[in-house]
DNA sequence: CGATTTTTGGTCACTCTGACTCTAAGCCCG
DNA sequence: CGGGCTTAGAGTCAGAGTGACCAAAAATCG
């Protein structure tokens, strides 16, 4: 087959980016990384990690990839997903690119090693990076906004909460996520209730662990369902 | 601002275009819009209406254009929903295209009319463009299965059923919808309650429809909620 | 040791659901 | 015209799941 293009049908001038959304819960609250540009447009601002797919890459290929060499995260063990395209003419002022946004949950990564091609990726405050004056790169602050909504709505139906703990780890660690993703306060005895009876959420590992403070918890580890059924469903809860 | 090509990174002889799923449910089956193509590739096999992004045209309208163009249908009336992107080199034997896919529930839509662009626009049971030696072009059978699938979902966490139903409707061609594409059969009265206490799903007419059998039926129109809690959730249930 | 903190177990009332029964209101057909 | 058929719609009942609580267990801190 001719891999050359068919001249057949109008053309565009036009290049395909993946951008990356890696949010972790730290210190309370949602991080997400993101990398400080070094090149124009934005020179310096900050932005998701990503970059051009190349022409003989798919587009999961493409995100593992520029995860990998922006920021020095090995992708393979997150369960990366496609949030969605975004391609209105505009949103980079280099010419049309259109762009997949890929979204990923991961555990407290370690911070970037200084010295690699990784050195400017950082974890940044989810409501800082949103904040108005904060200035994402493109149109950056609308993809995280989704991701932000997206990420809620699959702690709902599916266990991915659970990619965001380091095995062992607790209910409460568990429910912690939930928590500061969701914003809201869960009653620690109902949830537990829940995640237990949810065949394959977590399974436990007989281990305990002593913590700062209280009575040692239990430990866990991922149990392998993806789908949670019936979903744990953020009611009208509105705290916060 | 300059709006040429800036030559700052590696580019790719890539397009970009927009590929439509419709449905409809006819004749007790779920139903999909296809087109016959007309050049090549794939000349004269079943195809996914669709096509290129215009330079200066974002992905929502070009999905408009391309479905009006290429069916006639006016998509304004429908809500159209980004399904994700594909974009495996090799989908397309032209080059380098990537697709981002919509999707749309309709009802009913009258039968394109021949003599226009969409003379070969045609409603396909969906069961059958999926069958072996149907021949889909490019990998419109996966983004077809994909789409199907995303149906399901949305029946459940959402009111999308009613975009399937011309008002107005009647409890029971709503529930139709539902046991036509999960496939599954609902017990009328149970899902009779549930839609009815369902703030915003359908407000009634007052008015009544005789039927071909039985007692005249209810009136309702869509009551404009989008969003479906609690969810009605397709459970074990496995029929057909 | 007592106060505090966090985990963990349990109760209770309420809602929602699935299975089921029964009545209502039309049409068809003999 | 009246019985049979068909679909719409009302209601009942038991069980699952949830939210709001309460209370005990097991650690640390002063």
């Amino acid at each position: 087959m001719n891999s050359a293009v068919v001249p057949d049908a109008p053309r565009m001038a036009v290049s395909v980016t993946v951008d990356l959304v890696i949010f972790t819960v730290r210190d309370e609250a949602l991080h997400v990384l993101l990398v400080r540009r070094g090149k124009e447009p934005f020179l310096g601002r900050s932005a998701l990690p990503g970059g051009y797919v190349r022409p003989d890459e798919n587009l999961d290929a493409a995100a593992l990839r520029e995860l990998s060499e922006e920021t020095g995260v090995d992708g393979r063990e997150l369960r990366l997903a496609q949030l969605r395209a975004y391609g209105d003419p505009g949103r980079d002022p280099r010419g049309r690119v259109i762009t997949v946004a890929y979204l990923a949950l991961g555990p407290d990564l370690p911070d970037p090693v200084a010295g690699t091609d990784a050195a400017d990726a950082v974890w940044v405050p989810v409501e800082r990076a949103l904040s108005p004056g904060f200035g994402l790169s493109f149109d950056h602050g609308r993809i995280l906004s989704d991701a932000v909504e997206e990420a809620r709505s699959r702690l709902e139906y599916t266990t991915v909460a659970a990619d965001f703990c380091r095995e062992p780890f607790t209910v409460s660690d568990l429910r912690r996520v939930y928590e500061v993703i969701w914003g809201t306060a869960l009653d620690p005895s109902n949830f537990r209730r829940k995640v237990l009876r949810t065949a394959g959420f977590v399974e436990p590992t007989g281990e305990r662990r002593a913590a700062e403070a209280g009575r040692p918890a239990a430990l866990y580890r991922f149990g392998g369902a993806t789908e949670l059924y019936p979903p744990l469903l953020r009611s009208g809860d509105v705290v916060r």
